[in-house]
DNA sequence: ATGGGTCTGTACGCTATCGAACATAAGGCG
DNA sequence: CGCCTTATGTTCGATAGCGTACAGACCCAT
């Protein structure tokens, strides 16, 4: 939980920072700036316009939805894979959504005014942000379809997952009660999940560490993922909705 | 419900097409293609390249993730205000989702050459195209929120304001049937809340037409829309989840 | 006008999830 | 060590939504 004392990550442990060709890394790398984050820090707030892009490498950052009742859902998660800060190039200034470190860890972060040159040039950079601001859109499609049909121990088996292929270990750090927040239901409801999870041997916990034991049988639970693709819950079906 | 006989609408009446500036839209116009949208008409299949980006103006689209046991469930509405056919200049070309019109009516749609060579020009049409697509990204993500915390009676009057703000009228064409399919719930949940908005004098409806009597009766049962904007279910709020 | 298809209404039992209240346990810190 | 905080476990009743089955109503076409 403590990352102080863990070995500082190469930028290219990102993955979209490691897709870039050589020239235009060589270009992009003197400008990145690794930073620590530390668990709970929100990197752009609704309606402010974020200073940075982040490209995080160990940490795994929450997008999330908040509701005027106080609530708030989690719509998507970013980690090695992808960049945190979309709204500074897409456009917008303001972004509908908070994004807060649920996972602490490192990431190279990037100035609002480096971005915004590199996009102008409408080069691979630009090519980048872009197919992975349309990895989002799937992945948040799928957030919203996925809730509709499934049961709470296979929201949470998800969830385990959507971290796990973000992380290098097999050890999530996260209580019961966030994990409640981020899928929008009750903690009460983990509890008897995780239980359930725990005692068919998927998972061991105990205060905010959950050691995942068995991968596959995670992903069995989620229930059928085709591929081990991004969109593991999308099928190729193509009868569409009026017949 | 027959469209053959309605006047075909002009380009602007979209307001991306609308928003542009004067010297890109005297280039632009050429190449718009009016086509009539029928009812059920798939624009885009998932797996599948687009061959056109279109404009709605009086057509109505819905967004659709399809799910291994054949459900699917409607992530994002897109009429006047919008277009379809986003993987075409994010660089994706496949799209994770079926694009189906929901509603019948003209659109404008231009060919993916045509969008291609506007986009590497990297002027004011990319801008246009991706300021548009962060609006999407914010409609999805309150879907997966809103989803989660409502009754199907919300879930309803949400998705008649979804169609009512993007047509001309107060009546909409669809089926209680059609509703529940896109929004992921039991045709009779979808009887039992549309009598319900009847009888409180909200709609009057008759197989397969919905007039809406009172649109404000509508919005103060969506649950509080904070100002009309784009982000209705949307509020301010800065404390992130972790407290 | 009659019959068939489609759309809408109703009823029943069932389950997952909710809301609230409270009990136990595990660590951190003085 | 012992207290306090935080995390997890348990219970109970309430309810929204599901699955299934069927009945009525409306429209259209023969």
């Amino acid at each position: 939980m403590n990352t102080s004392t863990l070995p500082a990550p190469h930028p290219r442990d990102n993955q979209l920072l490691a897709g870039l060709p050589e020239a235009e890394w060589s270009r992009w790398a003197p400008y990145l700036e690794l930073v620590e984050l530390p668990q709970g820090q929100v990197l752009s707030e609704s309606g402010r316009p974020a200073a940075y892009v982040y490209f995080p490498t160990t940490a795994i950052v929450s997008l999330l939805y908040m509701t005027i009742n106080g609530g708030s859902s989690e719509f998507a998660v970013v980690g090695k894979d992808g960049l945190v800060g979309i709204s500074l190039f897409m456009g917008g200034n303001a972004t509908p959504s908070h994004a807060v470190v649920q996972s602490a860890g490192f990431a190279y972060r990037l100035r609002a005014q480096a971005v915004k040159e590199e996009v102008n040039r409408a080069g691979p950079v630009l090519v980048m942000l872009l197919r992975y601001t349309q990895d989002l859109i799937g992945q948040v499609a799928q957030t919203a379809a996925f809730t509709r049909y499934h049961s709470i121990e296979q929201l949470l088996c998800r969830r385990l997952l959507l971290s796990l292929d973000r992380l290098p270990s097999l050890a999530l750090f996260m209580t019961q009660e966030l994990l409640a927040n981020l899928l929008g239901v009750r903690r009460e409801g983990v509890t008897a999940a995780a239980l359930k999870l725990q005692q068919a041997g998927v998972i061991r916990y105990s205060r905010g560490r959950i050691d995942v034991l068995d991968r596959n049988l995670l992903e069995q639970r989620v229930g059928q993922r085709n591929g081990g693709n991004q969109h593991e819950f999308f099928s190729a079906r193509s009868t569409p909705l009026p017949a």
